[in-house]
RNA sequence: GCGCCCUUCGUCUAUCGGUUAGGACGGCAGCCUUUCACGUUGCAAAGACGGGUUCGACUCCCGUAGGGCGCGCCA
């Protein structure tokens, strides 16, 4: 199975779908995938699906497709584990038979009281190795017994990696794990060392969670005179808050960044920057990320996840994409976004071309695509416009009376262009010695019932002759 | 409790024994300006602590404190 090209680099990216895809998990997947293009490698995708009781259907589509909208792409099909499992039975019973693995009859029950009993006595807990040695022979009727490894007692078990160093773990400290249930299913650890050495692995990157895990595995792969893999841990990401981003506390899936307007661009780039750096680069593209990214360039050290940095790269991006590609993000964005579905129902050619049109000035004021979104709202708008506080301040504040004189003057414009109205405005302005802002504020609530919005004769312009003087009319008129 | 790991501005990080400890986000102040943004200029802001080693430590070693991860018939 394995590449006949030696120094081929494969990696993996093996989740276990028992939840969504979270921040984590995208940028181990980031980093898996980053290193493989970079070296005309392949990113393998392993769904970890051993665990029958938690692993779901949506759970695995949910992955694939916040893997899919991240643009990290893998290669082959997805190798599902649990269909592997009499391959790991195999190489269980292979352990088995070279004396490094032994039948152990003891119960749940027996092995938590075993645990309860340690910790009550302050000991370190560990399974005691009560049938290590044991004659098979003398075990209890009726109970069906795991299969666990024979690890080492004597030596240390050391990891070279390339992230955390060379890490050197006692093996006193190393119990004999359960590579098989007393069901017949592997558990995790079997199952990892076995795929990933038949899937020909030969880069393992994932988080420092997986440490402890990294020793036991090598202990498995030294047992079968396998090859160990290459090993890279990455520090972990925590909250804002410094504590673990958990499922439970607050851990977003990417679709929940999918809903909260970021690009997908602007994503990778941020979550590269966590825990790896290159130089002083901050902005950077994604083949640029994968022509510099580098094993030996990852810190150490946890990171906290931090929105407002996220949300000013978010806007640098959204600033540099071309209106056309930012405008397909946006359609593509709006069935996640609140109210996106009933707009994007009413986003006929027309209204895409009015949003393509008012694109630079809406771009510019946009840190995510809901707040593009939200700047757009004016041109859904429909008479007459719904005012916010500020707009309606602005519009009782002798708005009125400034609309009305500006009304001829632009109905007077000849050429309904930015430009144009510009002009005309700015001539009316001196002409009466007031200041332009005084008639650029009641026009902008009148136009688009707030009083924020891309440049006044930009939207005079894409609204259009007829709507603009129509939405004024509907506050002079009476 | 046991094992492993981590510790530079609030945050992400640069530094690979000799620097005024750099950059970015955020913050503050100014400029620009039709609003809001963008842009731009400047300012404040860090080597956890204590010992060593060294002519010289943020960089190397030891300890302390704090933090993280792991210790499942979960992955």
């Amino acid at each position: 199975m394995s590449s006949p090209n030696a120094s081929s680099v494969i990696t993996r990216f093996a989740p276990s779908p028992t939840g969504f895809l979270h921040i984590g998990g995208a940028r181990t997947a980031l980093f898996n995938w980053a290193y493989a293009r970079g070296r005309q490698g392949k990113m393998l995708l392993r769904i970890e699906d051993t665990d029958r009781e938690r692993s779901t259907e949506a759970a695995i589509v949910a992955i694939l497709d916040g893997l899919k909208w991240l643009g990290l792409t893998w290669d082959g099909e997805a190798v599902s584990q649990y269909a592997r499992a009499d391959r790991h039975r195999e190489v269980a019973n292979e352990l088995l038979k070279r004396g490094k693995a032994y039948y152990c009859y003891c119960t749940p029950q027996e092995l938590e009281a075993m645990r309860a009993k340690a910790e009550a006595e302050k000991r370190p807990i560990r399974y005691d190795g009560t049938w290590r040695d044991r004659d098979p022979s003398t075990a209890p009727a009726g109970v069906k017994p795991v299969i666990r490894f024979k690890a080492p007692q004597e030596g240390e078990t050391v990891i070279e990696d390339n992230a955390q160093g060379r890490v050197v773990i006692p093996n006193k400290d190393l119990d004999d794990l359960i590579i098989l249930r007393s069901d017949g299913n592997p558990t995790y650890n079997l199952s990892v060392v076995v795929d990933d050495h038949d899937m020909g692995i030969s880069h393992i990157i994932r988080g420092v969670d997986h440490l402890t895990n990294a020793a036991r595995q090598t202990q498995i792969y030294l047992a079968m005179g396998w090859q160990v893999p290459s090993m890279t841990h990455v520090p972990l990401i925590h909250g804002p808050d410094g504590a673990k981003l958990s499922k439970r506390h607050g851990a977003l899936g990417v679709e929940a960044y999918r809903a909260m307007g970021y690009l997908p661009a602007a994503l990778r780039n941020y979550l590269a920057r966590l825990g790896w750096s290159h130089g002083d680069e901050e902005i950077f593209t994604t083949e640029q990320l994968v022509e510099w990214f580098d094993l030996k360039a990852l810190g150490k050290s946890a990171s906290r996840f931090d929105f407002a940095k996220l949300e000013n790269l978010n806007g640098h991006y959204i600033r540099h994409t071309p209106d056309a590609e930012l405008l397909q993000h946006l359609l593509a964005f709006m069935p996640f976004a609140e109210g996106g579905p009933a707009l994007l129902a009413r986003t006929d050619d027309a209204m895409k071309s009015k949003l393509l049109k008012a694109m630079p000035g809406l771009k510019e004021r946009a840190k995510t695509l809901v707040e593009l979104l939200k700047g757009a709202a004016f041109l859904y708008a429909a008479r007459p416009l719904p005012m916010d506080d500020k707009a309606r301040q602005i519009v009782a504040d002798g708005g009125i009376a400034t609309l009305a004189a500006l009304t001829p003057v632009l109905a007077g414009t000849t050429e309904w262009t930015a430009p144009a109205l510009e002009a005309a405005v700015k001539a009316h302005a001196e002409q009466t010695g007031i200041k332009l802002g005084k008639f650029a504020q009641p026009l902008r609530a009148a136009l688009t019932g707030t009083s924020t919005s891309p440049g006044i004769f930009d939207v005079l312009d894409v609204l259009g002759r007829e709507e603009s003087l129509a939405r004024i009319a509907d506050l002079t008129k009476d």
